[in-house]
DNA sequence: GTAATTGCAAAAGATTTGCCCCATT
DNA sequence: AATGGGGCAAATCTTTTGCAATTAC
């Protein structure tokens, strides 16, 4: 029983904020933007320092934007799926079908337990399907 | 139908063959170790590129490793999901259930269509469970 | 012959880290 | 008061890119 305490600074609060208000899936830099609206000393370190630290507590999670660039984050609230259009690039969050919730996977071989499913889908959107 | 002429060049097929080879979840590091083996010179940039063109035009895709560090790539051979555990950190690839296969997403909201599903599983693999 | 592709090296981007000070507990 | 966490800036790591030379077609 050796856990490290952990404080509940401005800067931390506000970081988990921002990610739980809206359902968007921001980068490191667009959470700094908005973390300096409130707290305008706010550094990029503390918020990929924060980020790291609601991952690993569970608070968050890293969603990456099928092609390159700088890593995105979200609240970890309720389950669902991720759509990626591969056309315009965006990312939806989608339902989480039932069936994938309820299957029993802890018999499978190499798994022993499961804790987060991670379901990503790559197609074409609506949008970008009918024309425009 | 202006598509641009793509050649076959010992670099690309090299490296194609290397992510085929095993089924092993390779960084562009380890691309590039293998790949000289075979032909010395070959630079980091043509193993970037080249993951990149493949990538694109689908025989190869980019599997993240939970935690941070470099891109991973295999070969888009048979579907498969993959299950990371959170304990070692290792990502093993599983059968992908087929009522996901099977499923229709045409109907949900924002999909037009869905080409490619990736599914992830998070949790603790019989290794560390087990002790060890 | 022509244009796609490579090697190399520099540049750009993203993330991490050391250090010292500040603020939460 | 003790020490986890923040700010700043430098360092590190990963990926991209410009350019001249090379090579597949």
């Amino acid at each position: 029983m050796n856990g490290k305490k952990t404080r509940n600074t401005r800067q931390r609060t506000l970081i988990l904020e921002i990610l739980r208000a809206g359902n968007a899936h921001l980068t490191a830099e667009e959470v700094l933007q908005k973390a300096r609206k409130k707290l305008p000393t706010v550094s990029l370190g503390t918020v990929y320092r924060n980020l790291h630290y609601l991952r690993h507590h569970g608070y968050a999670r890293e969603v990456r934007n099928g092609d390159n660039g700088p890593a995105r984050f979200e609240a970890s609230g309720a389950v669902h799926a991720h759509f990626h259009c591969r056309s315009c690039n965006k990312v939806r969050n989608i339902r989480l079908p039932q069936e994938l919730v309820e299957a029993q996977w802890g018999d499978s071989g190499p798994i022993a337990s499961v804790s987060v499913l991670d379901l990503h889908l790559i197609g074409d959107c609506s949008d970008c399907a009918h024309g425009r």
